[in-house]
DNA sequence: TCTTGATGATACCGACCGGTCACTTACTAT
DNA sequence: ATAGTAAGTGACCGGTCGGTATCATCAAGA
């Protein structure tokens, strides 16, 4: 057993993926701490010694999840140069997202509808992250010529959305076709100047 | 006080209306009943003897609004003659609702992201209810003649679900009026025949 | 007037939750 | 060998949760 103890990963960070897992497959308010260690095969104790409390564990996570979510955004962008092919490829990096079997949603979104009071953190992050994608969005639009671009930003943003919601009730494989040739639509038709 | 107690609805109604807003507004799992009996002016025995647990409770609510988008999607395609003319009354009264200052967005919506197991009954509700409403934007759309008419309708399901999502960090004004121009902009390319 | 059904008041239960405690184990760096 | 540090163990705390039991109140109808 001594191998697979030098191999493991620190309990701090086993906490972390658990956690993440659970709360993004499950939900923050379903899951209890002690389920968080159980499946991290860690104590209470390793948990408080990482994080002061239950708050800062998840504020910990979704702040991670918006962060990885910017730096997933600027990579798909990256990839292309014209502002409009920068919008199709986010467009395509979430349709792809959409596709994979085990995909569940936005975390964040789904985090929000958790705690819906407008004065808690979490709801004031994922506004905030939200927020900014609404902005990057318009953004491009207005950089590709868009008539108005905060039209056609806002109008990604909420098939985004939609994307994610209808997820339970569409299945990924739809949902993603669906995305990618609605958003083609509404670009021929809102992507073009006045 | 006998005049008020006397107007007064029984507890139970009271119960109902109080838990349909709580929940609503702050989320069921966020909603301890004693809060809702407060609420109420009720008391926790007045609850369990109309509900035999909280989960009939927040079911009984549940089904009433899913129950009342139904009427409310009946009444709305009701006053328009051509289907084309059904759907735009539907996103009409769409974006109406997401203009009311307290509205919050789909409660039905909402409930699911506080129940992802699928097995959980609020779950299949509102995967249910989903369903149905993509059924009938479909078939609206077929009768509307749109080439695509699966592609239509579920557009315009990912948009009024994305709608519901961006009303915290868009605005209930901001998010009809686009709600309004991007279907609009979709049923001109998709609602064509091929 | 007497009954009856609905409601209120309040104390209580067991379970669970987030969080803390004192103490032990095991690795590692010097 | 030793000391420091990260992690584990299990009991425990106060609070809250959903849910129940008992008894009192009170208005309306026979």
């Amino acid at each position: 057993m001594s191998s697979a103890t030098a191999d493991r990963p620190k309990a701090a960070q086993r906490i972390h993926s658990a956690a993440k897992d659970l709360f993004h497959r499950q939900g923050i308010r379903a899951t209890g701490i002690e389920e968080v260690c159980r499946v991290a095969e860690a104590t209470k104790m390793s948990l408080y010694r990482s994080y002061p409390s239950k708050d800062a564990l998840v504020a910990a996570i979704l702040e991670e999840d918006a962060a990885a979510y910017d730096a997933w955004f600027a990579e798909a962008t990256a990839l292309a140069t014209a502002p409009a092919e920068k919008l199709r490829a986010v467009i395509a990096a979430i349709a792809d997202k959409l596709e994979k079997p085990d995909f569940c949603g936005c975390p964040l979104l789904l985090a929000q509808a958790e705690f819906r009071d407008p004065g808690h953190p979490t709801f004031r992050l994922v506004a905030a992250y939200k927020s900014r994608i609404r902005d990057q969005l318009a953004g491009l639009a207005r950089e590709a010529g868009a008539a108005d671009p905060v039209l056609l930003g806002d109008t990604l943003a909420m098939l985004i959305d939609g994307a994610w919601c209808s997820l339970p009730y569409m299945g990924g494989p739809q949902a993603a076709t669906v995305l990618r040739q609605s958003t083609a639509a509404i670009m021929d038709v809102l992507g073009k100047p006045a």
